[in-house]
DNA sequence: CTGTTAGCGCGTTCAA
DNA sequence: TTGAACGCGCTAACAG
């Protein structure tokens, strides 16, 4: 088709053969229009043939015209387009704090194997840790009318704004984070259960002098972990906790903060001989701090780590560490979002998936 | 506003306070019309006086006026309505072949650094691998009309299809992996060069039997540090080259080829005393494969890697790696795809980053 | 400087 | 079973 040498092609936009003529000339997709033309039938008539819902209206022999027509003209439907008029632009926001955090990968990966099928694209929004960045990709992603929103950033205070979101019928989900009240699902690790799996572990290899090392206050991860670990040493008086110490949940805030506590009891019978951190990335940094001072791990001193992310049993020592789900957070939280924009509810459950120590090289009977 | 309590209020779209109500009860956001109604003009005046281009052409007075009523109404615009308007989605897809391996995530986020910015968001895409997925991917995109790509996923072969691509006006840039003839501009590291600088480190430190475990050949970086491999052993006789052996680039393929490789040639001293891995996954294999049998690295034998990805100096020994600016490679990539979306040219360049050779643990003089 | 008009491409009423 | 008409929310042309 479209044989003929044309050369200076007015665009004119619904006038026959110039309408293909103007798609192979600019790569201008075919609109529906052009299919109608094609197959010979109205607008509406292609819509209908294309929608797998509305097309048990139509003569098999129509449906089978109009659809031959769209893959001659490689015709695909403009999703925005669609959007405008059926106010859904089939894509979810999926907010998370750090991109760098290799925890993401896998619980994005999850969340993308349901999105995916169920016709969603995810519009992945990586924050960098930064509480204003959160608020403009907000209004980024509500600007491109997402929607429901994949988030886990919650605070633990964010239960107010979520109540005010949630009002104004926004749809959304946690994950790995929650807030203190929340209106929308929560999927999480169960940070109680796995922080009691860590103690009985170092208790059982004969750890006395027991630290956390935990993140920022404000999550909902730290909170949990520590108000087991604090639950626990009340129920095994036989275990001294020398000290809950709080940084950021980076190599960085891990090395900082374990250098304080060698600092701050540089006599080994006085220091822990243990330490439980608030993620993985803080127990490589407690491990560069204690290589920093000669020290060894785990002769001289045991570590145990949170989440088990990817490549934490490479490192020098292979890490012990509370294994969480990832990626099956990420695939429950999406199933939850798709539930939701179904309208088959599930508003505001709590999903708590069990965890596993993964019991390695860090982790060792205590010196002496 | 809006204080009385009406409670059956029928969704009457355009009629007075009604909408204002509407915006309250369901979140529905407000429109340019509900704006332009409150600060007493016309729509496109609103048009103008939100957009920063046209603002200029207005009263200050009118234009303080609008955005009042703006900020008043929480109006925010449709990014789909003006999508479908003015043709441009204001979005780019980014495609990667497996969000799993961590050099994907620097290669993002630097996209990202530069494309926020400039008003566009980033539609990562991660086609675990699949072909099909890639094709499934890229019509997708396409279909929620992206303005442009940076593909991750190109294969040496792909040159044709990239042409048609390129005449059907898509823009796009290639990062990391290059085609053989691309239209499309691209930007890697350097993979020739830290080949050299790999194998020339190797060879001052006593290496004369070295092997390439490299990746799949119908990848650009594969070719190209393959052929500085072969180049370099050409100017170097005295050194054996013991082999090139492929394998796909994740820590099971290293594994593989490298216990292929043992199982080649049990005997030390035939044995290559150095191995060049495709990356540093298949480091990581290959080092699982020498622990298997016993062996030590870099006693038995010195690995390097490539990349360097996230983490590769915390392996047991820290990997000695190819260093390539990640970050870096996903900045010049956005910064060159927002040239040509702001038909600035920029077609068809080659970006080539330098690369740097990390010395760490995992090389060391060759045994005996 | 501002208002009017006219679609962008689609899905969804209504009628026939 | 199909066609006609309408409008989603916005911006770009053209007037005034």
């Amino acid at each position: 088709m479209c044989l003929d040498g044309v050369t200076n092609c007015v665009p004119v936009m619904s006038e026959g053969r110039s309408v293909l003529h103007r798609r192979e000339v600019s790569g201008l997709t075919a609109t529906i229009d052009d299919v109608a033309r094609v197959a010979g039938v109205h607008r509406s008539t292609v819509s209908r043939a294309l929608n797998p819902r509305t097309q048990v209206k139509l003569s098999p022999e129509t449906t089978r015209r109009v659809q031959r027509a769209a893959r001659e003209l490689g015709y695909v439907p403009n999703a925005v387009a669609r959007g405008l008029r059926t106010n859904e632009s089939m894509s979810v926001g999926v907010v998370i704090p750090d991109l760098l955090n290799p925890i993401f990968p896998p619980i994005i990966s999850g969340i993308d194997s349901i999105l995916r099928p169920a016709g969603y694209t995810a519009l992945v929004t990586d924050i960098q840790g930064g509480l204003d960045a959160y608020e403009v990709a907000l209004a980024s992603l509500r600007q491109r009318r997402v929607d429901g929103f994949i988030l886990a950033t919650a605070q633990l205070d964010e239960g107010e704004s979520f109540h005010r979101l949630h009002e104004q019928g926004v749809r959304a989900v946690l994950v790995n984070r929650a807030a203190a009240s929340s209106p929308f699902p929560v999927v999480h690790g169960d940070d109680a259960g796995g922080m009691r799996e860590a103690l009985d572990h170092l208790a059982t290899l004969g750890h006395v002098r027991i630290a956390h090392l935990h993140g920022p206050e404000w999550l909902s991860t730290t909170e949990g972990r520590r108000a087991a670990f604090d639950e626990w040493s009340r129920r095994h008086p036989e275990v001294t906790v020398t000290g809950s110490y709080c940084g950021p949940l980076t190599p960085e805030g891990g090395q900082e903060i374990m250098s304080d506590l060698l600092d701050a009891s540089p006599e080994a019978w006085s220091r822990p001989t243990a330490v439980v951190t608030g993620n993985d990335l803080m127990a490589l940094g407690a491990l560069r701090a204690l290589r920093a001072r000669g020290l060894h791990c785990p002769g001289d001193m045991s570590i145990v780590g949170f989440n088990d992310m990817p490549f934490a049993d490479e490192f020098s020592p292979p890490l012990t560490t509370v294994r969480v789900p990832l990626r099956q957070l990420g695939i429950e939280s999406a199933r939850l979002l798709v539930q939701q924009l179904h309208d088959e509810g599930g508003g505001g459950m709590e999903l708590t998936l069990p965890v596993t120590l993964m019991v390695r090289g860090s982790t060792a009977p205590p010196p002496g």
